[in-house]
RNA sequence: GGAAAGGUAGCUCAGCUGGUUAGAGCACGGCACUCAUAAUGCCGGGGUCGAGGGUUCGAGUCCCUCCCUUUCCA
């Protein structure tokens, strides 16, 4: 088999927020792909980058009072810490705020300039003049046009599922600084997608894509190809268009550039050929992985913007579905919002990476966490079926002498479980998990009906028969060893774990299941995993852990002396109560309707012993706003209003709202 | 609104181009075993295959209508 070179990609996380287990799922989806190919004895290599540009990093940066590129960094290293959490083994792991993704960027752009497929006209959009920027539709509220529903995005209606653009919204506000935006002209640069229709449909028809990817662009096509806005103007962070003062790219037009800036840092360091994994008539392999809200960027804009630029295409885009939580999306509000740092505080990696692989078909459905089935599914297979053939096992090899025996008993059942090296290949290399994990669920079974029929444990009665007993057991080991193999590019950490015990190259190829494993002193048997404690998992979508506050009985708690910065990580709002009601059940807490200008929260708060809801129907209040959702009995408090007490040290009863004088309006920040 | 995907045992899912009594794992019940992280093995109960029509000798599998869920709409 000759030898395969391939570059793999997983989509770029972007550097407003952390990794939840949506990334996690397309990551771990990549890096199983790459383990096995590996193991193939294929070149594998699997890039990725920080995704930096755009106004919502602008923003947010702004909000936190920092600069874009110390926002990008902190956030591109918690991203990296929480992917090896999740032991995704990265060739390189780069940036789109690079002087190489800044160098491809401009060449790409140059290229299609010159091949005359970027045009120039003037566009009409809403413009925020207290801010000084032109308005992405995100960050335009107002009232849905078409049926009324108020405090809709720019671009749609979340109610009706009405399109539309955002100059259309009644109503509209800036949700940066909550004015009524105009609208504006300004000039844009597009690129004419149109001119690739043919080129397209050439490139879909030599590639297997899946039949629900490629029905969904059938209908593109059908609908015609539109060209593409790939400008924004200033302010905007992102890289200035060298021919084109005050506008930046569109933070689409250089993240899927980000794919060849982090090769292109990889190949600096390791003198790799880049011509030969990027441009036109490349013979390597190029395969993308992302979910399905963006296979428009990467199965129309960015195979025709490479191919314009005298680049390769990918080889295959690989499309997969959401992650639901308990059927669910995911959502803040509703705890089902899970962080990869959240779930590994909680749980083993190579857990979560099994349950994956075990739903992760071809299909474009969505893969649903039911936290039950995860319990159940891990510790029978993994555990209960899989470990086990080997703990059950490692006792009569230790009464037999300590190593494996000379040969196998059973060659035939041997030959069985090795036959399946090919067809869980071929599952594997098309992305068939699901199918795979369960023809080696199978085996599991029929090891664990060896055992059970051959009864070593009546043979390690007689210590005549030790050897005997041993002799089954390097049997069950050794069928324990072929499926460790198929499954290691799934479970790392577990793999990584039986190697030590049975040697570091027991999986380190596909095809080393060929030759078994005999005669060979074994070390003492370790824990290769252990049960997951549904109690634990259940913890998954509970409230977050609070942050341990100051021993409550120390006198006026002499809180350690933060940085500006510690205190910039607070959103303080000032918020208007909309509605206060008393929670039935609860002699403390009042139920609040806050409004904070771009959005409403629902807030409990214990002030029900100061204050009459009918009191406080109008009036201001402080309130933290990044606060994480916390679930009480009566529902989800998403955040908290700041109030005065003196405690029963202090001598006075009762607590005190903290309000804002006249002239603020809600969703004001605190500073 | 347009389009797509899906609705199969309590749960998570297989069921290819229509063909014998609809499957798996988990959960549940019984039995066996005790080597193993209360693991494993054997047996069993359990489904009008979303609803209603139609095509066919025969439909979970094809067609139509409807209901529900999810997603996409640059």
């Amino acid at each position: 088999m000759s030898t395969r070179r391939i570059l793999v990609t997983s989509a770029l996380p972007y550097a407003n927020g952390p990794l939840h287990l949506g990334h996690v799922i397309e990551a771990v989806q990549t890096d199983i792909w790459c383990r096995f190919q590996r193991m193939r004895g294929n070149d594998c290599i699997y890039v990725c980058a920080e995704d930096c540009h755009g106004t919502p990093i602008m923003i947010r940066a702004r909000q936190d009072g920092i600069e874009p590129e110390a926002l990008i960094r902190a956030s591109a290293l918690e991203h990296q810490r929480d992917y090896a959490g999740f032991a995704i083994a990265f060739d390189h792991f780069h940036s789109t705020h690079s002087e190489e993704n800044r160098h491809y960027s401009y060449e790409l752009y140059e290229a299609l300039k010159k091949r005359g497929v970027i045009t120039r006209r003037s566009v009409r959009q809403l413009y925020d003049e207290q801010a000084g920027m032109f308005l992405p539709d995100r960050f335009v509220r107002g009232t849905c046009p078409r049926c009324g529903t108020p405090d809709q995005y720019g671009d749609s209606c979340e109610k009706c599922g009405a399109t539309y653009s955002p100059a259309d919204l009644k109503d509209a506000v800036s949700t940066v600084t909550g004015t009524t935006p105009v609208l504006r002209d300004s000039d844009h640069l597009f690129f004419k997608l149109g001119e690739f229709e043919g080129d397209l449909r050439e490139w879909l028809a030599s590639h297997g894509l899946q039949p629900a990817v490629r029905a969904k662009l059938d209908e593109w096509f059908e609908a015609g190809l539109k060209d593409w806005d790939i400008s924004r103007d200033a302010p905007y962070f992102g890289f200035e268009i060298p021919d084109a003062p005050g506008k930046y790219f569109y933070v689409w037009f250089d993240a899927p550039v980000g794919y060849i800036g982090s090769f292109a840092a990889l190949a600096a360091k390791r003198g790799l050929d880049f011509d030969a994994y990027w441009k036109a008539g490349a013979t390597t392999e190029l395969h993308h992985f992302i979910g399905k809200d963006i296979s428009y960027f990467h199965t129309l804009f960015w195979p025709a913007v490479l191919h314009g630029a005298g680049y390769r295409r990918p080889t295959g885009v690989h499309v997969h579905g959401f992650l639901t939580v308990e059927g669910q999306k995911m959502s803040k509000s509703r705890g089902t919002n899970i962080t990869a740092r959240q779930y590994l505080d909680l749980l083993p990696a190579d857990h979560l990476r099994y349950y994956f692989a075990a739903k992760l078909g071809i299909g474009l459905d969505d893969i649903d966490l039911n936290l039950e089935d995860f319990a159940a599914r891990v510790n029978s297979d993994v555990v209960g079926k899989l470990v086990n053939i080997a703990s059950r096992c490692a006792p009569f090899i230790e009464k037999a002498g300590g190593s494996l025996g000379a040969q196998l008993p059973d060659p035939a059942l041997y030959a069985q479980f090795t036959a399946a090296a090919g067809p869980i290949a071929a599952l594997i290399e098309a992305r068939d998990y699901a199918s795979a994990m369960r023809e080696i669920m199978l085996l599991a079974d029929r090891a664990n009906q060896y055992v059970d029929q051959q009864k070593p444990w009546v043979m390690a009665k007689d210590p005549a028969r030790f050897v005997e007993a041993g002799a089954v057991a390097t049997q069950a080991i050794n069928l324990f060893r072929v499926l460790m193999t198929y499954l290691s590019p799934v479970l790392p950490g577990i793999a990584a774990r039986a190697a030590e015990w049975l040697g570091t190259d027991a999986f380190a190829r596909w095809d080393g299941v060929q030759t078994p494993l005999l005669a060979r002193p074994l070390g003492k048997y370790p824990q290769l995993a252990s049960r997951v404690d549904p109690a634990v998992v259940k913890q998954l979508v509970a409230t977050p852990p609070v942050a341990a506050t100051a021993s409550p009985d120390s006198p006026n708690p002499g809180k350690p002396v933060i940085s500006i910065d510690d205190f910039t990580r607070l959103d303080l709002r000032a918020a208007k109560v909309l509605e206060a009601t008393r929670v039935e059940g609860s002699d403390k807490l009042l139920q609040l309707r806050l409004d904070l200008g771009s959005e409403q929260r629902n807030v409990f708060s214990g002030i029900s012993a100061s204050y009459r809801p009918e009191d406080l129907v109008g009036r201001y209040v402080v309130m933290i706003a990044n606060l994480a959702p916390r679930k009480m009995r009566f529902g989800v408090s998403e955040g908290m209003v700041l109030c005065a007490s003196g405690g029963k040290d202090g001598g006075t009863d009762g607590v005190f709202l903290l309000s804002a004088d006249a002239g603020v309006t809600p969703g004001m920040r605190i500073s």
